[in-house]
DNA sequence: ATAATGAGTGGAAACGTTTCCACTTTGAGA
DNA sequence: TCTCAAAGTGGAAACGTTTCCACTCATTAT
């Protein structure tokens, strides 16, 4: 039980009868000293189990060797995997990772961030609800701070690492078309918390337009519908005609095939069904996901390697938005000819989303 | 672009035209100080956007106030989710959570936690390879740093937050035994990075045992297998008598099912399969998985909870196993009787098994 | 009126580093 | 032998806090 902890450089200097100066600078190889001294110090360090202090390093260096990084929640693999990507990236940097998740309440966003520039992190990673709204993001951004986002759309000032949400949705809207889909849907958590649905839904919207097709079905639910596989049947029964639905996560994905089997409805045969995300438990399901492959894990580890350069004094550069790929499956067919379509379109105008498709402005290089 | 941010107390306290000591108790609230200096203080603070260098205070007061966290992966769900628990229970604490991959790799667990400690976190938190086997855990239990570990079973001299995973895997035998299984076996990726996995694996072959059934084979597979649907099928033809199969976590349980289905052999009419964890999606499919149903994120805050306990001065009392409960789902039923049983027992060895089960010992209070 | 209290205040030390600077030694070249 | 540069060394300042201590005034009790 010996409190053994503080061993400073002081301790050691001492042991090895030298001056913490010196033995700074054998310890740290950072200037010159004698064969006989560099022996004794290390010998000193090594026998008194020193090791330095990080914070009166970081108080002197005015560096905290540490990152800090927000995401909405761990619970999420999407996030969970974008922050294991960064934590591979930042492996043998030497920056720690200092985490906070704000469970997608804006407040709590703006706190964490707050809290994460009081800790003195030398950067910033983050996936908010609504950087762009943040004070404490701005307050980061104009202590210069290097700031890499994750999953957003690019946004003004910041480096961002993200797939292209707008042209991923086109996708689907594409591989719908090219199996004669008319009626189709897309599925979201309220839109408030994320600008990803919002860009994927203008995606597919404008993509069904430009392919004549008709307007798509928004339905929007919460939490509670999405985990409730009656409830979601409910709300999906009031759209008997729907031939398939791009559901805005793998999650909202597989509970859309549960909330059809409620219904009585065969997939893919009565209803289709895409998700977005790619996640690894789509592909093991009896019915593979056809779904929008990204790697999370990528995104972070991008987002790490774009801060880690401007950590060491490099340009900011925004990298190009990372691939995607549409991942076939067995929960997309050609839709049932006995779904009347009767080209009646039950279009709802979606609660927060911009006229004009504005995704995908300011694509990089 | 001003680079404001160094604005230390001191120039609060020149500002307000008072000494720094001064400055400081107004600020902290921690000394008199008259209403006039108080309001000259609070006002120059506010106007010079003054926050306090957690740095400068972590070196005076010998507290990061930064509890270090160490888990196999994040891409794992179980251990996200029991960070994402550990993160709500600090929320309101004043703590932040500095966080590290192991990758389950033992040398980088033994490296991490050095680094956590050389980071001076003020606790650790913790779920390692092997954690009996650390030098750096044992230094930082011998710097009597309040360390709390997770998923382990009670080791001595730590604080672990954990479900009896013996225990738990008797109820699986239990649920065979029930339903008249004979031919069982236990599905585990290689033993050697998880005590759980061999915990389970123990108490599963004990209530066999108890229940007078045949012992489980042993089936043992890698990483490739697991991923890869045709290779597990390729192992489980090796064994076409059995009718249930114990897989050692919920994604393993899903990769039989996959795998079963290859064969040829319906879920659960010619298999049953039943996992462990009780991951949320295990409910979402078509077939919900049995499986034992755990809280990582109930762990997680307990883990916490203990860690804050000891950080306040409280006794470190080691909590009771939290609960754990069978889940039913439609991968469990009655075997089927076309399976001959001839009654030969082909049990393997296992890899690295205690000969007596040895889990349990030291059940808490 | 005087002594004793107590509130209000600021200087300075301490926390563990690194780095600047000045000092001493050494060895080489003149 | 003398000069000079280079190498080796340690004292001290600085980083931003908190806290101990000593000091000055009022105020109250004697």
């Amino acid at each position: 039980m010996s409190k053994s902890s503080n061993i400073t450089i002081k301790d050691v200097a001492q042991s090895a009868g030298c001056g913490v100066a010196t033995a700074s600078r054998v310890l740290n190889n950072s200037g010159p000293a004698s064969a006989d001294v560099r022996e004794r110090v290390e010998r000193a360090a090594r026998e008194l189990g020193f090791s330095f202090s990080s914070i009166g390093r970081a108080l002197q260096s005015r560096r905290s060797m540490t990152v800090g990084c927000l995401v909405p929640s761990l619970a999420n693999p999407v996030f969970a995997e974008a922050v294991q990507g960064v934590q591979v990236e930042l492996l043998g940097s030497g920056y720690q990772m200092l985490i906070s998740c704000s469970n997608y309440n804006e407040a709590a966003d703006d706190a964490a961030i707050e809290m994460l520039l009081s800790k003195e992190t030398d950067a910033l990673l983050a996936t908010m609800v609504a950087p762009d709204r943040s004070p404490a993001l701005r307050l980061a951004q104009k202590r210069g701070i290097p700031i890499s986002l994750m999953f957003h759309d690019p946004l003004d000032g910041f480096i961002t690492s993200y797939v292209d949400n707008f042209d991923a949705a086109k996708e689907v809207a594409r591989q719908f078309a090219d199996l004669c889909h008319r009626r189709t849907a897309f599925l979201a958590l309220r839109f408030s918390t994320s600008d990803r649905s919002r860009n994927r839904y203008a995606g597919f919207h404008s993509e069904c337009r430009a392919r004549g097709l008709p307007d798509p079905t928004l339905i929007e639910i919460g939490e509670a519908e999405a985990n409730q596989p009656e409830r979601l049947a409910a709300i999906l029964a009031q759209h008997p005609k729907l031939t398939a639905i791009f559901a805005s996560n793998d999650f909202l994905a597989i509970a859309v095939q549960k909330a059809a089997r409620l219904l009585g409805w065969r997939v893919p045969q009565d209803l289709s069904v895409v998700g977005f995300d790619g996640i690894e438990v789509g592909r093991l399901l009896e019915k593979p996901l056809a779904t929008i492959e990204t790697s999370p894990e990528a995104m972070g580890r991008q987002a790490a390697r774009s801060l880690l350069n401007m950590l060491q004094g490099g340009p900011s550069i925004q990298p190009p938005a990372l691939p995607f790929a549409f991942r076939a499956g067995a929960t997309l067919a050609l839709p049932n000819p006995e779904k009347g379509d009767d080209g009646r379109g039950a279009t709802q105008p979606p609660s927060d989303l911009p006229a004009e498709p504005q995704a995908q402005t300011r694509m990089n290089r």
